[in-house]
RNA sequence: CGGGGUGUAGCGUAGCCCGGUAUCGCGCCACAUUUGGGAUGUGGAGGUCGUAGGUUCGAAUCCUGCCACCCCGACCA
């Protein structure tokens, strides 16, 4: 069965209506481009924020909640920021339905809010409206705080967990005292990202800064970490901000210092979202459906039970609680997939699919002589291998996987990672094979819109590892000294 | 918001040009035989043909309006 399930994203949300996750768009047109999130799609999700947040904590920062409903004025103080936002915000402006008398429900026009509320697109100017009333003095900093919390942003076009009009995330606002502190904050987080797509998700990252161009509304500085997929086209899967004294002065949020000098507060900003599961899809997968990482995995060892009788299911029953016993004391989490309403073909293809990493398959021959099938996702190999030390092989052998995929999307990275010194080359490789491009730029904002258009290529980041090296840009010829990396994006 | 396309059973579709109450596959239900890679056979259930109107003895089919969705573009995590 070729669902088509290759590395191009298109194919993609056939195969989450009708395997993983499905996007139940309702026939009203206001919540378009939203998207249902299926129970096992949502533990992934869950595996993701369980990492991230013990990450988080581990940092220094507390969970905390902020309003859904962000008051109109508060966008309008930071220029940047309003105009970065302000084409694609839901606006709350009635509280109150009503009967209008031919039992059709209307809006009442009567119940019209004095000042329209806007659904956060993100939560900066009603975080920084609430830290004005925490902050006073230096003892009061830093402040170290996150939000698990969904946004709307009515994007003109909407792609399954790339770009949805609503998608689940996490906010991290913090305030400092100083510019270096905060600086050191931006890139402290961006390292938690990139630590835990190498590691977790197994998608190796490059860690570098947006241009001026790029940059998020209202930040000084935009981090990111991109991740490349099978397509050959870039995502960015996490951004951090630096954002200055923007968001302190736009809502007078200052501290008395050490000196007793009144000061503005420094901000950082960080976030990622559900489209990391996108990321982790599209990296990953191939024709027989999701791969997960180890790490990640809800459901990491599957054993499915082959019995003909109720005396054999008993037997491999013993065997296997046995097993689970001894795996789940090395954390690794199990699933007995004894249904008698599947065949053990149909509980393989479909555990697959959902990318369970190893399943071992057991019944009364390997019984008789003492020994299992272990088969494994990533490869697609399988072999007889002995019930003794059982939980043991399996525990190498999830190491096993979770290093060679891993490994496996480096090495695609690497061959598609491509430096060029000519406008000739550039497009030939963009057309070609795709992937990263890295070559000179002259700097301007101008040849980045202008290579835009041409090809549809954006800067996806200079590299923080960007080494200093002399050279022209390969669209005006004019001096450069370092390069950055183009991509065709999501 | 511009350009293109599509709406028929839970999913995927045929039928439309040339009007006569809807085809096939998957899935679902029952029984039997099966069970180490997505079983087979037999029987069965399931339809406002996107929606509103028009033409007609009769509309999935022809005409008009509306709605929704998909793809491409501009915009974006």
């Amino acid at each position: 069965m070729s669902k088509g399930i290759t590395s191009r994203a298109e194919d993609y949300s056939q195969w989450y209506n009708e395997l993983v996750i499905k996007a139940d768009l309702a026939e009203n047109s206001a919540v378009r481009g939203c998207m249902v999130i299926k129970p096992y799609g949502y533990a992934i999700w869950e595996r993701m924020q369980a990492i991230l947040d013990k990450r988080f904590k581990e940092t220094g920062h507390s969970n905390a909640y902020f309003p859904l409903f962000i008051p109109k004025s508060f966008f309008s103080k930071e220029a940047a920021h309003v105009e970065g936002f302000a084409t694609e915000c839901a606006v709350v402006t009635h509280y109150r339905l009503k009967n209008d008398g031919t039992g059709k429900i209307v809006v009442d026009e009567e119940a019209k809010l004095e000042e329209e509320l806007i659904v956060r697109p993100t939560s900066e100017t009603i975080i920084w409206n609430t830290y004005r009333g925490w902050i006073e003095s230096y003892r009061d900093l830093p402040i170290l705080v996150n939000q698990w919390a969904n946004v709307v942003r009515w994007e003109m076009r909407t792609r399954l967990f790339l770009r949805t009009a609503e998608f689940l995330w996490q906010e991290g606002h913090t305030a400092h005292a100083t510019k270096e502190e905060a600086i050191a904050e931006t890139e402290r987080m961006l390292d938690v990202y990139a630590e835990f797509a190498e590691n977790i998700l197994a998608v190796p990252v490059v860690r570098g800064r947006k241009t001026e161009n790029e940059r998020f509304a209202g930040a000084l500085d935009t981090y990111c970490i991109e991740a490349l997929m099978q397509d050959g086209k870039a995502l960015q899967a996490g951004t951090s901000h630096f954002l200055g004294q923007n968001f302190a002065k736009a809502f007078d949020v200052k501290f008395t210092s050490k000196e007793g000098k009144l000061e503005h507060v420094w901000a950082t900003s960080w976030g990622v979202s559900t489209r990391l599961m996108g990321a982790l899809i599209m990296a990953h997968s191939d024709d027989q459906g999701l791969v997960l990482p180890p790490k990640l995995a809800p459901i990491q060892v599957v054993i499915v039970p082959i019995f003909k009788t109720e005396e054999e299911k008993a037997q491999i029953d013993g065997f296997v609680n046995q097993l689970t016993n001894e795996l789940k004391v090395k954390d690794i989490s199990v699933k007995y997939d004894d249904r008698d309403t599947q065949r053990p073909g149909f509980k393989f293809a479909e555990w697959e699919l959902k990318g369970v990493p190893v399943r071992v398959a057991v019944g009364a021959r390997d019984m008789q002589n003492g020994t299992v099938e272990l088969a494994r996702r990533d490869t697609q190999t399988k072999e007889t291998v002995a019930q003794d030390g059982l939980a043991g092989t399996i525990a190498q052998l999830l190491d096993t996987i979770q290093e060679n995929i891993y490994q496996k999307a480096l090495n695609f990275r690497t061959s598609h990672f491509t430096e060029v010194n000519s406008y000739d080359e550039f497009k030939e490789v963009l057309e070609g094979k795709g992937g990263f491009i890295s070559c000179h730029w002259d700097g301007t904002t101008e040849t980045e819109k202008r290579v835009k258009e041409e090809t549809k290529a954006t800067i996806r980041c200079i590299p923080l590892d960007a080494k200093e090296e002399e050279g022209v840009c390969i669209f005006t010829g004019k001096p450069s000294n370092r390069r950055v990396l183009f991509a065709k994006a999501y």
